[in-house]
DNA sequence: TCTATCGATCATGGAACCTGATCGTTGGCT
DNA sequence: AGCCAACGATCAGGTTCCATGATCGATAGA
């Protein structure tokens, strides 16, 4: 059987040929791998005359180098098996931990406010021999790349997922409210005011966050951009500026503290679709019986939570 | 920056495990590779250095081995990666070909009784530099693997795809119908017959074809196993069967030919629910414009069906 | 105990990765 | 035009790792 070429092929030459489409230079990229530059020219030599095509075009000079669209198409392979072999990684060392050992979790804010307390107190009396490590992030997106990587086991996430090795399980419905100053005329109201009226004031925002995408795509399909006038990633600012009466926002109802009495929480019935919380997990890692017993307990909390959001 | 020991794995030793899971042996998993015993012997030490845990169980003396559960686990994210790295070297030698080129087609009998003489012809009237090679198999699952290992570009397919890195496009409906004698009493009634009516007639069935699953579940679910009195990779066989007498069969429209005297072909009036026949490719490789044109094509092709076969 | 069937380890050669030095290309400036 | 700086390619040589062939250790069976 005659061995395929491809197959040599060294992983660590792929990884070059990412750090030199990030760097634009064979001498940069070295620096970033901790090779010299000319180590790095003779591992694209080298994937060059594996693939047969030439995969970075070299202008000479000073002139930053590119990939050609060879060296692109052959890149997004190359991100991918890498992802896959961390995945791979994260998988045997989590077989080496047996029982006892690590499991990281991603989460955001209003997760991490509403459903962690509960949730780590009661997996931690179950469990005591697994060490449950947060990952708290305020870009959604890097939360699913680190799953991807086998960087985090579990992430909490607002579904749906994007095209990918992902697998989910829905945890509860999380419905978007209208939050005003205490004793505003839109809180007066004896109805529930319409997006467009909404849409008139000045809204305080979230960076970041696909549930303040949906409100400001929402917002803008009354024919009139939003105003928003002020944005954070910290749920707790964005709430004191409506109580300080700069502005409104529309939130996810998890994002929001009921009893504070400086802002008046408005359910919006139904107006804009509520956003679907679950746990998401590498659809290709071999699962854990820790990571296993994480997303029942997971389900189990959401399923006692008060009505208007659990999912099931 | 620290490498990751990882990285530069040697992907032949994620090859020589997969060969010995297959045959059991360093030995023999060798032979197969064509290297000594002793190169298998230090490639698996070697993986099991960088993986750090036991991947392959030697009892020792004449006994065969076997894979550790970690060993398992890491075959499933090789052969992954093995396909994805297959999946790349195709999409280079695509891009190698230019506009020019091959592209490889998967197919099925009655896919290709019916829509490819049509599709073909067309195609290369309108593309005379690209060579169209077919790959019929009788084997559908061989087809949709060979999708992911980059071996074909496109396959035709019976919607939906099972998980994995594929997308598709449906291009047609596939009635099932019920073939019997001509002249038979099933065939006199004045009435569709009974599922329960037809399982109680001898069956002539297909091997290997989902399809045949589809109607020996729906046959069954009337309380009664249904008597395969023959099986058949062939359509003809099978319709000549059922023509002699020798029982009924209940099969897609496409599988039949109609204008034989020897049968009766009865619409089954959506007794079991249509096939949906697509055209898949891999969700993560370059589409050449080639293929995107014989997608094209074949959507084309299939929208001025007869009607009852038609998906749009 | 002996034999056969295995995989592990040893000694060694060859291939490939990597470093450091040098050469060739290009643009910009004087 | 000449010089300089910023690049990548190539060369020479050292180190590491892959692979072969021989030998050793483990096990089952007669």
């Amino acid at each position: 059987m005659e061995p395929d070429r491809w197959l040599g092929l060294d992983l660590r030459h792929l990884v070059a040929l990412k750090a030199i489409a990030d760097e634009g230079s064979f001498g940069r990229a070295a620096e970033k791998l901790g090779y010299t530059q000319s180590a790095v020219s003779q591992q694209i030599a080298a994937l060059e005359r594996i693939v047969g095509l030439r995969l970075v075009e070299r202008p000479g000079g000073p002139r930053p180098v590119s990939l050609t669209e060879a060296g692109e198409i052959l890149l997004r392979h190359a991100d991918a098996i890498q992802a896959r072999l961390l995945a791979a990684k994260a998988d045997m060392k989590a077989l080496e931990a047996g029982d006892a050992g690590r499991l990281r979790v991603g989460t955001f804010q209003s997760v991490g406010v509403r459903i962690l307390p509960t949730l780590l107190r009661r997996f931690s009396e179950a469990h005591p021999a697994v060490e449950v490590l947060l990952r708290e992030s305020s870009d959604e997106s890097e939360l699913l790349e680190m799953v991807e990587r086998g960087e985090l086991d579990l992430t909490f996430w607002t579904l749906p997922t994007p095209p990918g090795p992902y697998e989910s399980v829905e945890l509860l419905h999380d419905p978007y409210v209208l939050v005003v100053p205490a004793g505003s005329p839109l809180g007066s109201l004896k109805r529930t005011p319409t997006l467009k009226e909404i849409g008139l004031q000045p809204i305080i925002g979230f960076n970041k966050c696909s549930a303040m995408d949906e409100v400001e795509a929402r917002l803008a399909s009354t024919g009139r951009a939003p105003n928003i006038v002020f944005r954070s990633d910290n749920n707790g600012t964005v709430q004191g500026l409506v109580g300080a009466g700069v502005g409104i926002t529309v939130a996810p109802l998890l994002t929001v503290d009921e009893d504070d009495p400086s802002v008046e929480v408005i359910d919006l019935q139904g107006r804009i679709d509520p956003r679907v919380i679950g746990l998401v997990w590498h659809a290709d890692r071999h699962r854990s019986p820790a990571a296993e017993a994480f997303v029942e307990s997971t389900v189990d909390i959401c399923r006692n939570l008060p009505a208007e959001t659990a999912a099931a």
